[in-house]
DNA sequence: AAGCTTGTTCATTTTATTCTAAACTTCCTA
DNA sequence: TAGGAAGTTTAGAATAAAATGAACAAGCTT
């Protein structure tokens, strides 16, 4: 027996199940466009179908409404919103009294783009001053190589390092800016 | 019997054909680093390989030095080359007298950047902007809709809206800023 | 025109990614 | 504490992406 909870009543059952047909096909649409941006940022298709739902969704949806609706499996969902959550895209939401997961989405592109700056560009950039040092040291070690391909060298990565400063100046700002 | 073009005089053969170990040595490395950041922006890796090997060589490359210097195949080489100059990260050059073609690298953050933005952002932020008017309308239109659902569409809707305008805005104005 | 050299195309193979399904954990309820 | 509901994990299957290699075009050279 379900407890009576406040959020199972404040909307219709049939919009927590399946959706009206209308619905369905709003969110089919939202969903293509999210799953052309998965591509674009070199996610999987599903993770794009599962964030176009959650966002296309009049409220926080539970894990099974997610596996329903879609055609995938729990553990494509489970992966899935793992990944989500890992760059703050969706959210897990808490209900008193009820033990599911209900997932809501981050709506504001300011906190998507940090997520994903701060998962796949940070670490590079990081890394990269190392390897970057390392890879300084080994041409000015070289000792096979002429004055010219030294140079050559010298010149490339110095090119990079003024890559990875430009980096380091531009994501804060456009952190900025979308705020 | 090859002429005795001015650019084959200007630098060691051997420099030419196989380089160095000591330029092998930095030149894998640098590849390195543009083998995962090909990685990040979901591009093959063999991609990040060729643009690796063309950035750290003393002068331009032809075709065959590069398929002979990396472990790839013609038909690789061919392809992963089109893509690099289909987002302006590479140049053919056109040397006088010599059927061949020689690869140069573009170094400009800048245009690489704007390369890539030309390449895989903007489409999708004209293409949106169709799909988005459209869903706008399958929403109005969607009688089976009830009040809530309409509402919470429409705001997302918004909030897509919002976004691409966004997105409109920064685009150019990072290009300005990394010149 | 026959025979090189340079590079492209594309069908096939190889490799890597994504998805699934089933086993498993945890926690709740009876 | 048995049974069930909610999710996670992961080995393996299904799919998609990338690389190869062989056939092909285009242009020299003789």
């Amino acid at each position: 027996m379900k407890p009576p909870l406040a959020h199972e009543h404040a909307y219709s059952e049939r919009s927590l199940a399946t959706p009206s047909p209308g619905l369905r096909v709003a969110q089919r649409q939202i969903s293509e466009l999210f799953i052309a941006a998965a591509d674009v940022i070199g996610m999987p298709r599903s993770i794009g179908e599962i964030y176009g739902l959650i966002f296309s969704a009049p409220r926080p949806l539970t894990f099974q409404q997610i596996v329903d609706q879609l055609d995938l499996s729990k553990g494509s969902v489970s992966q899935g919103l793992k990944s989500l959550r890992g760059v703050g895209a969706v959210r897990k939401i808490y209900v008193a009294g009820d033990r599911r997961d209900y997932f809501e989405p981050e709506t504001e592109l300011r906190n998507l783009v940090a997520g994903l700056l701060r998962d796949r560009i940070h670490p590079h950039l990081e890394l990269g001053k190392q390897r970057l040092e390392r890879v300084r040291l080994d041409v000015a070690a070289g000792e096979d190589l002429d004055d010219e391909e030294r140079e050559m060298l010298r010149a490339r990565v110095a090119k990079l390092e003024s890559w990875r400063k430009q980096g380091a100046v531009i994501l804060p700002l456009l952190a900025k800016v979308l705020g």
